[in-house]
Order: C-alpha cells, then structure tokens, then sequence
DNA sequence: CTGCAATGAGTCAAGTTGTCTCATAGAATC
DNA sequence: GATTCTATGAGACAACTTGACTCATTGCAG
C-alpha cells in the first residue's frame, strides 16, 4: 500500500491543510506555522513535520485549497458575459479568504519562487482566457477593441482588485459597467 | 536635552530604519526582526529594542520611508496632467521597494489595524484627490464622467497596480490611455 | 573637564524549532 | 480473527531565538 492511499494519512493531510487555511484567514500568513497548525488540527506535532517539513510548501498547499475566481467558458453576447464574470470575481474578492490568498500570493511572490510561480500560473490563465474571449468578440464583430487584448485583464481584473485590496470596499455596478466600457466601442446590441 | 535630538540617538533610529528597508526588500516582512536589523544597520540588539521595542511598528515606519507614489497637484489640461500622473505611478510600481510596499501594505492590513490605518489613509488621499481633480475638470466642461467621481482610482490606478503586482509586467502607454479614456468622454483639445 | 545619556557586549531564563525514539492503534491481507 | 505493516501521538532532546536586564564605555553638551 502507498502511504497516501492510507485514510490515516489522508485525513491527518486534510485538517493538517484546513488548519493552516484556517489560521492564514485569521492571523495571516505568519501565523501558518507547525505547532500552531498541529494544535488547530488536533494532531502531533511530529505528524505536521512528516507532512511539511518545511512550512512554507504548507502555505502554498492550503492556499491552492481556497477557489480562486476564474473565468468561465464564455457566452454570447460577450459584453453580457464579462459583465457577469466580472461581477463574480468582485463578489468574491469581497470574501476575506479570496482576499487573503490573494494578497500573500502578491507579496510572497515577490521573494519566494514557487509563490511566485503560482502567481504567474494564477495571472496568465486570466489574461489569456479573456484575451481569446475578446478576440472572438471582435472577430464576430460585438467589439472594436481599444487595447490589446491582452491588456483587457488588467484594465478589467484590475479595478476590482484594486478596490478589494487597497480601497477594501465592494464594486458596485457602475465601476464593472465603466471597466467592461473601457475595453473598445461595443456593437449596439 | 531630550534623547530625540541626541545625535548618536538620531544615528542609531536611521541605521535601523535603513537596515529595516533594506530587509523587507530583500527578504521580505518576516525578515525584519530585531536580530538581523542590529546585524544589518550595526548597532547592538539591545538598541534595536530600545527603540522599538516590537517588530512591527519598526516595519510599519521603515515602510514610511520608501516615497510612495502620489497625485500632484492638478494642472490643466487635466487629461495630460492625469496621463502623466498615471505614467509616473506605474514607474513608480515597477521599483522593487515601491512593490514590496505596496503589496505588504494590502497584505498585512488584513490582520493589522496600525497597518490597515495607513492603507486607509493612503487609499483616501488618492481616491480624493483624484475625485477633485475631475470633479473641478468636469466644471470646466473639459470631461463628462461616465462615472462617480470617487471610483476613478480604482479605474485608473487599478490597472497599472494590478499589471505591476499580479501580471507583473510593466504598463505599456496603451493601457494607460484606456484607463484615461474609461473616465468618460473628454471634450476635444 | 565634567556630568549625562546612549550604546555594545554580555548574561540569563523562557520559549521555540527541528529531530529522533518508541509504544500504540488503525488499516489491509490472509 | 490473527497477523503484519505503517501512521500516529507523546515525549525527550539539543540547538537556537527571544526579550529583559546589567554594566563598563564612549560620544556629546555645557
């Protein structure tokens, strides 16, 4: 039997991750250490060491457990559609765990490489996925676009995050239409 | 004398404040600790403690020592002076010191009521300012705002913190004018 | 030159970290 | 149900860190 076929390991893996889930959303990121997270888990000390030698690894893995907001398939019309996307990926930046991944990936990132790579990972999967969605857009003509497509994420995402992180208020409706605006001359619908 | 304007006093606080900086550059927030700062700036342990006797207001004033980037003062046409203010915010966002900043700011604020202070305050005076600087703009028929005057940091700035801290990439001037376009209709120079 | 206050070096107890050992008990195999 | 394997919790342990304190030294002002 391999060792993580085992419920023993599997479930001493799970509250070891929600534990340090747990205490990344309440205390932060520094909070994430092996005592902490063996108390909270109810679980040895000796058992996170096992798991996690390094508490770091630990960290990463407890925060790919939050879901992060991504884009979904995109429909017709377009401008509907990133209207709604859009109004997600506020609601959820508005959630304190979404918020809490997402600012200690931004700043661990900037000295920690796998952070960083998750970052990275995290990043062009938004930009790319609305670059194509947009591309289409305009080549079926619901959208001249204003930028390069591959500035969409930002000029869009950005706004949200923005307001999430640093202003800590909610989006409301007028900055996500002013954002999906921002993008080019939208066909009359 | 008050120990405050005793020169060897003065000495030591920029010493630390400097090693601190440098730190949090490189390493990040967790490398701020009384050790590595003595070690760093030169001083013995016990002088990092007597002034500040916990971490983290050290790290809360060595990070009011890297200049962040603001709004100056309005001039007209506003359109210009927001297009160069907004280019010098996103250099600004492409220095190490001012990410690293920044993005421990937006992080540390979630469990950190002094640091959530300052984020406030430095969200308010951009909001703000910018908010007056269209507000006064649009009075003078140079631009009807296609928003609330108060989300246009989140729609300009957004973008260029969002491409220097997710995307990590710097802003090109085609982003930069989209965010200045997304405001609203500007009257023809 | 004198008095004062900040400093560096050092000591210390308490707490933390990472490693290892071993008896126990949960899980699969026969 | 008995047997075998292996993850686990408890505890011991040395190395290190933390925060507080002491004291001789040294830079500074009058």
């Amino acid at each position: 039997m391999t060792s993580d076929a085992d419920p023993r390991f599997l479930r001493s893996r799970e509250a070891i991750l929600n534990a340090a889930r747990e205490l990344l959303l309440e205390s932060g990121p520094t909070a994430v250490t092996h005592v902490q997270v063996a108390e909270r888990a109810g679980v040895g000390r000796a058992t996170v060491y096992r798991h996690w030698p390094q508490a770091e690894p630990l960290l990463v893995e407890a925060m790919a457990t939050v879901p992060m907001p991504f884009l979904d398939k995109p429909t017709v019309p377009t401008r509907e559609w990133l209207r709604r996307e859009l109004t997600a990926i506020a609601r959820q930046l508005d959630l304190d765990d979404v918020r809490a991944v997402s600012t200690t990936l931004a700043n661990t990132a900037l000295w920690d490489e796998d952070m960083d790579a998750r970052r990275a990972q995290f990043a062009g999967i938004l930009t790319t996925r609305l670059a194509a969605a947009l591309d289409d857009a305009q080549a079926r003509g619901e959208i001249t676009l204003a930028l390069a497509s591959q500035d969409a994420a930002a000029m869009t995402i950005g706004p949200m995050y923005y307001r999430s992180t640093i202003e800590r208020a909610p989006a409301d409706p007028a900055l996500i239409d002013a954002a999906v605006n921002a993008l080019g001359t939208w066909a009359a619908g």
